[in-house]
DNA sequence: GTTAGCACTCACTAAACCCGAGTGCTAACT
DNA sequence: AGTTAGCACTCGGGTTTAGTGAGTGCTAAC
């Protein structure tokens, strides 16, 4: 048995139903709603041979039929439709953008916060790791006697700031020399493309009157950044998350709910996405155990060539694919576009 | 009528059982359980007078009884008794301050989490404001040509920064300038203690070579730092209000999970703490609407003299109140202990 | 003032029941 | 061969009914 167009109608219009109504859909619903030209009856037998394809399930005889992860993804693969961004949206979108466009963090937080709005899901972003972003400019300061804390400023114009422990004693006046061999160093690169260590032995060269120190203060720095290469990690709309469920399954809730206070499980969700496309994970397609009953829909931004955030949303299986996709591609598009001066 | 030796011990006897049971209890269940000497008849008249005392509420018609907030109330402020804290317990809040005394920010955060691990209530937790502690260091660093970063070393060992707006163009030699005359003038002090509008003068007189942008520089740092004066706000353990409510109210758990999102307003839940005690607020005697279905209690925590963290649960009115007071007033006193030498 | 006894209330549960949406099958029709 | 009408059958969900038991309030006796 094969598929065959009135098949792929009869399957896009369960799936379209179902989205929309959130019953199962049986054979008169649709020969009524949906103008295919034949009977119930008719409808029935093709629904028969849709279900042995594993496409739609039933959830208990004598109910319609709903789509099975496996039909979800046939309708995104080839049945979806890019839906429209109403011209409001489009200028909240824009307004944002502009608005936010110094500080990267809280653009990154409000598109969170938006996308959540207009998705009705939890929604995820995170700013790029700061190994990927260039640095304008690396000033260390002192903290107390055995720790400095190292503040990168990135040509994302956001700040981070980062508290190292020294193995030996450090004072302002080094500090200061260190902080100049440094930017003269790594201006305007990635710390991916450069590694402290590298620079270790110049470095010691230059300094000689501090002895080893430089080196040693160096290596910690750079352990440092190394650890704690975490990008902010924002999520929104957590409260939708009570919809998505029948409610009875409270567990189920409940450990959403903690794995939203886990920013490095966060993080792993969005690395699935591929950059430039939107990536669609459908239930059991979820490569992390709890996500397996909910889909996740993500896709990356791009602060100049190198630095890549992600952003996704967590829903149902059930979503308005067709929605939640063109929401995604608008906001990834613009912000990417918006920022594109900054990074060259 | 009036309160009396043995209306109090049923008073408690209801307290104590309805919070362990979360059932209504009735007259029967406490002539057994608890040992009054009199029988559940005698119960029954104390009790119809507790209610009309408005201290014990009946769900409806031939059901036990269950506290009102009023009930609790005078509970919390006679009866209660503080409770053990496990050896375990103890080792863990210790190591764990031990471990990160070193990073204020995360000591606290970590601390949220134990907290509501303890308690089963959703845990809000504080840093004092940046203008409540002392400053130890504080260092200008050029973004770009209209915009300066300002890092703040507090005397907690945490590091904070503002990308500040500037009304005038400001290289590096003009931001070291100024970090310099700054730190002379700040150190040690905190930014509630000194008003950086009255460095203002002498500011500009010691820069003369740079005109009067010094001074604007001034004026818009004082700006962001007293806008942007807002602590970290961590929430843990947010995933129990779903226990909260009798599952039937998915609203109040939704608008809970939305305020979760809101840091000003978490910040407002715990302005209500006052220094040195355990605060509680019981049901409607919450000044916030939202959260008058729920208990909030919090307390305060001291890094020196002046900073002052705040850490609170929220939680149902039924909740245990010996345990969350004595966890909270144990935590609290340790972090303030471990830190002060810190603020000295 | 305390207690035993008793009638009464009412939420909650389970069982019985009905309804309707939906299916699968068969036989007739094109 | 594909399509359709007709029909028996299934089963989830809602409604009704009855029963149960915890708990109360009142009264009368101790």
């Amino acid at each position: 048995m094969d598929m065959n167009e009135r098949k792929l109608k009869i399957l896009e219009a369960i799936i379209r139903d179902y989205i929309e109504t959130g019953d199962p859909v049986g054979s008169r619903t649709i020969s009524k709603k949906y103008d295919l030209g034949v009977s119930s009856a008719t409808i029935r037998n093709e629904m028969s041979d849709l279900e042995e394809l594993g496409l739609i399930v039933q959830p208990h005889t004598s109910a319609g039929r709903i789509p099975s992860d496996k039909g979800y993804r046939m309708y995104v693969d080839g049945m979806m439709k890019r839906c429209h961004i109403t011209p409001e949206v489009e200028e909240v979108i824009t307004n944002l953008i502009k608005e936010k466009i110094n500080r990267v963090d809280t653009l990154v937080e409000e598109t969170a916060k938006l996308v959540a709005m207009l998705t009705n899901c939890a929604t995820i972003a995170m700013t790029p790791p700061i190994s990927q972003v260039r640095i304008k400019h690396i000033q260390l300061v002192p903290v107390d006697d055995y720790s400095v804390a190292c503040v990168v400023v990135t040509d994302t114009n956001s700040v981070k700031n980062y508290v190292i422990p020294t193995p030996k004693a450090i004072d302002f006046n080094m500090c200061m020399a260190l902080t100049n061999i440094l930017n003269e160093s790594i201006k305007g690169s990635t710390l991916s493309q450069i590694s402290l260590n590298q620079l270790k032995y110049s470095i010691e060269e230059k300094m000689k009157e501090y002895g080893d120190i430089a080196g040693s203060v160096l290596q910690a720095i750079d352990n440092t950044l190394k650890q704690e290469d975490s990008p902010e990690i924002y999520i929104r709309g957590a409260n939708n998350i009570l919809d998505f469920n029948g409610m009875d399954d409270k567990d189920k809730t409940r450990t959403l709910l903690k794995l939203f206070e886990e920013k490095p499980y966060l993080s792993k969700i969005l690395d699935q996405s591929k950059p430039n496309t939107v990536t669609i994970r459908i239930g059991e397609e979820n490569v992390l155990t709890p996500m397996k009953d909910y889909s996740v829909v993500s896709t990356s931004y791009r602060i100049g060539e190198h630095a890549i955030g992600n952003i996704g949303i967590i829903g149902p299986t059930r979503m308005d694919y067709d929605q939640v996709v063109s929401v995604l591609e608008y906001v990834s598009y613009h912000i990417t576009n918006m920022l594109k001066e900054l990074g060259h």
